[in-house]
DNA sequence: TCTGGGGTCCTTTCGCTG
DNA sequence: TCTGCAGCGAAAGGACCC
């Protein structure tokens, strides 16, 4: 085994490459993904997600944006700003799909893609310079092909890590202003060695980790631009926004950050929440809702192969005060059975009557999901429906967790197994 | 203006245990 | 037996991101 170290020489060959890391972000990706399968709506002012009574807006097209219509607006808001937008619900089953092969377009160039969300992700490119070019030519290429193969837009930063990379971003992407669209350059770099006079003249808004309540308290005490906190004394900081914030902000201030793109990120929670039409004032109808997001997210963590050891209940009240709930317990769970049955226990305490706005219901502490299996101590006579809904779930058992997975005995299948029979299959017993 | 839904991460508080 | 303390994990809440 060798080592570089003290009196190993480095050749100019050994020496490492600074990383070379690009994001790239789909241009308002949801009106996009609209206008890629009805194109009457290209040069329109298109807005998604923003019918809902209680909406937000979660896209707007750059036609839109001259009008001041910004994502995160609450939709009566834009819809005020700009009467004769075209408002759409969104179809996030075929956004996951655009971005799916979005996707497949970027392994084109480098196996390492570390996605941030349907419409952002990171590539590093470091290695893959050597067969594409350097990280500009890639990041053209990235954009040609995207556009190309989909017939999408996309914008990419460059820099040596993903904190830069993603600022950068924002300066290659179009801007929409009153009188007209500046289309932008769509690729722009930070060069290796540029980081700090990249970063420092720009405001602490931009720092990732800066939101309204943090950016008050930075400016109460006079920092306003990123090299203001880089040359700020860390006590200072600290007693402003805390000792792990402060380290944080601190470090990406001085370009310091040496994530790796991770291609495979396992998810930590799994949920489903949702802002009811009108409050919810009936336990017995809020259940209802609970019990169908159960399923939801019992659903997901069995297609995923995983149970979950906390189930959290939240619940926001009429006049948006919010309080979470969550239980922890021994046997992991992924049925929408065991998941309301936790959810029953942490309801106590709810106060229903004051009104209930949104609910929702997460898991998270995952492991190995147990088989639901329960063994007779004596075998007993059983149903031709038992038995069929018994050897479904044996084989389900057997093809995901293996034949050790199965024991002698009988399963009891009274209360239902998480598997059942399957719809596509007849069987014969 | 009036505030969605999917997440991650961090801090604080509290109860248990040795 | 009681008290104080430290360490730990769970629970709760908050801030932030897209």
């Amino acid at each position: 085994m060798s080592a570089i170290g003290a009196g190993t020489p480095v050749t100019p060959h050994d020496r490492p490459q600074p990383r070379r890391i690009l994001h790239v972000d789909m241009n308002a990706f949801f009106v996009a993904c609209e206008q890629l399968r009805r194109p009457e709506l290209v040069g329109k002012a298109v807005v998604v997600g923003g019918s809902a009574k209680r909406g937000v807006v979660a896209a707007a097209s750059y036609e839109a944006r001259q009008f001041g219509v910004r994502s995160a607006m609450a939709s009566a808001h834009a819809s005020r700003l700009c009467p004769h937008a075209i408002f759409l619900d969104g179809d996030h089953e075929y956004y996951g799909e655009i971005s799916a092969r979005v996707f497949d377009v970027f392994r084109q160039f480098t196996p390492l893609v570390e996605g941030l969300s349907l419409d952002e992700a990171f590539l590093d490119v470091t290695g893959a310079q050597r067969i594409f070019g350097d990280a500009r030519t890639i990041a053209r290429a990235v954009r040609e092909a995207v556009h190309s193969q989909i017939g999408l837009a996309c914008s990419v930063g460059i820099a040596t890590s993903k904190f830069i990379a993603k600022l950068a971003t924002e300066f290659a992407k179009p801007r929409a202003a009153r009188q007209r669209i500046d289309p932008g350059p769509g690729v722009f770099e930070v060069v290796p060695g540029g980081e700090i006079e990249f970063l420092h003249p720009l405001d602490v808004g931009m720092l990732w980790g800066v939101g309204p309540v943090t950016l008050e308290k930075l400016h109460g005490i006079g920092l306003n631009t990123v090299g203001d906190i880089a040359n700020c004394q860390m006590r200072i900081l600290e007693l402003a926004v805390g000792e792990g914030h402060a380290r944080h902000l601190f470090d990406l201030s001085n370009a310091i950050d040496d994530r790796e793109v991770q291609p495979e990120r396992e998810a930590k929670s799994i949920g489903s929440e949702e802002t009811f039409g009108d409050d919810v004032v009936d336990r017995r109808e809020l259940r209802k809702h609970l019990l169908r997001m159960s399923d939801n997210v019992a659903r997901r963590c069995r297609d995923a192969g995983i149970a979950a050891f906390t189930v959290t209940l939240k619940i926001r009240y009429g006049d948006f005060s919010n309080i979470t709930r969550s239980h922890t317990v021994e046997t992991p769970v992924d049925t929408s059975q065991s998941v309301i049955a936790v959810i029953d226990e942490l309801l106590g305490d709810v106060d229903v009557q004051a009104g209930i706005r949104l609910a929702g219901v997460s898991l998270r502490n995952f492991g190995a999901p147990e088989p639901q299996l329960t063994l007779f101590d004596e075998p007993k006579q059983r149903s031709e429906e038992e038995w069929r809904v018994a050897s479904h779930a044996i084989d389900r058992i057997r093809e995901k967790f293996g034949d050790d997975a199965i024991g002698t005995g009988v399963i009891d299948v009274a209360g239902g197994t998480p598997w059942g029979p399957r719809r596509d299959e007849q069987h014969e017993r």
